[in-house]
DNA sequence: AAATATTTGTCAGATAGCTGACAGTCAGAT
DNA sequence: ATCTGACTGTCAGCTATCTGACAAATATTT
């Protein structure tokens, strides 16, 4: 269960020479903390790029959310989907409506191919979001999370790896898709089972990863 | 729950005349029926397009599957996923090594357009996906699926709408993550309530679509 | 420091959907 | 016409997970 949808950074595509004219065209737009930029309906045709802060991709149905990503800086996502799209941090967008990037691939074509690398990522890892949700259970996909968190975010110490998740139980089940109280439960039980140590509030250590890894 | 997987058929797009002598460079590939074309872990790096046939898409775990999507004539697909790939009819793939596509596109911006719409269409096929696994239960998603065949297979006569399914009650459970048995249970639920008629194996008739879309 | 709000842990039902088992039905081969 | 294999329907038991409730812990505001 990753949280982050691409690898691959735009902004650093657009950073270069030949490409710094366009990135003028960006429409930097400032968001505060917990606001609702996207939801779907809206009928914007744009392609935004993080240039600041952490936002959060969700689909939501009532009072139930599941989250797809957090985008971070460097990622761009295409409004036309049917997610919500919320800041998790004060950020910055650049958008730019689809037609006119459409217009300036045709001129550049290295832009085009790094565009269908990031659709391909984000393609593969919707599979990997998918492939988990069919075929593991909740105690599965929370040991993933943590690994995933681990190796892209981990703080390697004495104690083995430390991760801080800036989420809290609410947040983190919207993300492996449960609820709350379920999350909560299989955290003691990892505790308990010493797979899991805790270093306060949202901190959390890993003594030892091939253990979490094998975990079931 | 959508079987198809996008809407854009690059078929079209590559019999243009300016794209014959490219559309010549692929390879064609046969298979026989339920034969298995891909899966995960290859190397290969290519795209194909269907030329003839039905290919299924689909995630497995020992021995589950969860069928992402029915490839017909006209679909492109990229290999790199974790997906598998089987030939559900004799088929004929075009195949191509994805970076002598790049290039082709290098100096063919028309035919990233075509990619880029397709892969934009797959993404938001793979949300849908997800957003059905995490809100609907299995009835809904056995709901979504008749009218969604119903809608795009379908055959208007006095008996309302009627649809031949080309799977068996496996393949099905398969398609809207659920087991065999559950399915089963559901549909003869579902033509006690009458929301559904059988007309014979694999073939149901809709008396009234409206009723099957309210259907909870 | 006290008061209020938010977040967490835990427990006790309720239930959707899975699994295995078995009989009944259908279709094609002989 | 009958045999065989595949597919279908149905039942009973099991389990993972959800929901609601409430107390305990922790943050935040006053």
């Amino acid at each position: 269960m990753k949280t982050k949808l691409s690898s691959i950074n735009l902004f650093t595509e657009l950073q270069k020479p030949e490409n710094v004219d366009f990135l003028a065209e960006f429409t930097p737009i400032s968001y505060k903390k917990r606001n609702l930029i996207y939801s779907p309906g809206h009928e914007d045709d744009i392609v935004f790029i993080v240039k600041k802060g952490r936002l959060r991709l969700y689909l939501a149905v009532e009072d139930k959310e599941f989250s797809l990503a957090i985008l971070e800086p460097g990622d761009i996502y295409p409004s036309h989907t049917r997610a919500h799209v919320e800041a998790l941090d004060d950020s910055t967008l650049l958008v730019m409506p689809t037609k006119r990037l459409h217009s300036y691939m045709a001129t550049h074509p290295a832009l085009s191919r790094t565009i269908i690398s990031i659709l391909g990522d984000l393609l593969k890892q919707s599979f990997s979001i998918i492939d988990s949700l069919v075929f593991k259970d909740i105690k599965q996909r929370l040991a993933d999370f943590f690994l995933y968190e681990a190796q892209h975010h981990g703080i390697q110490d004495s104690a083995g790896t430390t991760i801080q998740l800036d989420l809290n139980t609410t947040q983190l089940a919207a993300i492996i898709g449960s609820s709350r109280q379920t999350v909560s439960t299989i955290i003691s039980t990892m505790l308990k089972d010493g797979v899991l140590e805790k270093r306060g509030r949202n901190i959390y250590s890993i003594p030892n990863i091939d253990y979490l890894r094998s975990y079931r």
